[in-house]
DNA sequence: ACATGTGAAGTTATTCACAGCC
DNA sequence: GGCTGTGAATAACTTCACATGT
């Protein structure tokens, strides 16, 4: 059970929680630990596999794999330590020194969303929302500070922030969009009904609410 | 290039439409219907695959597999055909009479998703919404009427309402989940910050809203 | 020249299944 | 017995590369 090394693509060795994890481990990661964190009958000190997996819809099998990339290891009779299973999941997601979101667009969407992350992350936290408005610009909605659009550039560059969500009408996504890969944006997370494009260095992830719903429409259908 | 058979896992043969299509393509086709759909130099005669790549986020021989398995088939001087590609799409995702759905949990999530479909889809239409909130209860909101959740089974059943969009509060999610499949919906989108669980029989797609934040936060600092 | 259609190859993700341990 | 850790098998998804048609 010796901590696995992973190859990486340039050929190097690259330990735990520094090899680059694939995208859906890291969203079921974070749901690991969110689940854990909230746990109705307080957090419980181990959890097994099979647990996890029920509270988040997996497997059993599945569970162990994610956990297995971490290096976190597990004892038969007990588990997983959750303190531990905590503690190597944020070093394998969180950015030491925390880092920085805006979010733009202060309709319905972009409300619930800063009233998602009102309560504090501790290494994510949005600084920022923008707007046209002017009925919300100066306002402080959901504890976060509204602001002109007009500022972004700057309080893009002046807060750090590398990850923007999009939360505009599909007409204005790709516009913002532009706006905040220029001001330094290396991650974009977009709610508007139509992709963005960005250049290479810049990751990002359409949320499309809409072919979601067809999906699950189609596949409603098929059971 | 002749239409291709699929082979179901029962090991009939399955042409065109009929054959299960799997998911991430199924999201794509709704993508793509829609950006043809909301062009803005109004919708084109005809569509290369790199021209819908562009504007999707993908690469051409990815919508060429795509459009494969619906037995579209372009022109090499003209691309494809966008009429008969709508059409095809429509006949792959679309139940042709339609279908119906409801939403849970009328807050500010609950409002953009109705804004989203009160410019009314053809066949899947959001019939209803539900809230405790005696504010809500009674009113039109985005063009759909709210009720209260009491009438959730009886509104369900009445409008034959097979898919279910969850924008309730966590720790009200699977409660909600629960009642909704047993009023007899078989699709589940849910929004809360938390999966929920559901039947075999049921397609559940959780959006997790603060893990593809966390996603998007992880992806943005490696690179 | 350039676009489609598609085997073949490659990559990523999930499940199986079982040895070893408590 | 039930649980972890993991190689091996399987399935799902994407990309390559090129024959073919215009």
């Amino acid at each position: 059970m010796a901590v696995k090394a992973h190859i990486a693509e340039g050929g190097g060795i690259i330990r735990g929680a520094e090899a680059r994890i694939p995208e859906k481990i890291v969203a079921r990661l974070s749901m690991y630990r969110r689940i854990l964190r909230d746990d109705p009958e307080g957090m419980p000190d181990t959890v097994f596999s099979h647990r996890l997996a029920a509270l988040t819809g997996g497997t059993a099998a599945q569970v162990r794999r994610d956990l297995m990339i971490l290096g976190v290891t597990g004892s038969t009779s007990r588990g997983y330590d959750v303190r531990d299973l905590l503690q190597k999941i944020g070093q394998a997601l969180d950015e030491p020194g925390g880092q920085n979101a805006c979010l733009v667009g202060v309709g319905n969407l972009g409300r619930a969303i800063l009233s998602y992350f009102e309560t504090r992350h501790p290494r994510l936290t949005i600084r920022a929302a923008f707007d046209i408005d002017p009925a919300v610009t100066g306002r402080v909605i959901h504890g976060c500070r509204c602001r002109s659009v007009d500022t972004l550039e700057q309080v893009v560059r002046d807060e750090g922030i590398t990850v923007g969500v999009i939360t505009v009408p599909g007409d204005q996504a790709q516009g913002v969009a532009d706006r905040l890969v220029q001001a330094g944006v290396t991650g974009l997370l977009n709610f508007a009904p139509r992709p963005v494009r960005a250049p290479h260095s810049v990751y990002v992830e359409d949320m499309d609410i809409t072919a979601s719903m067809e999906k699950v429409a189609y596949f409603a259908r098929r059971r």
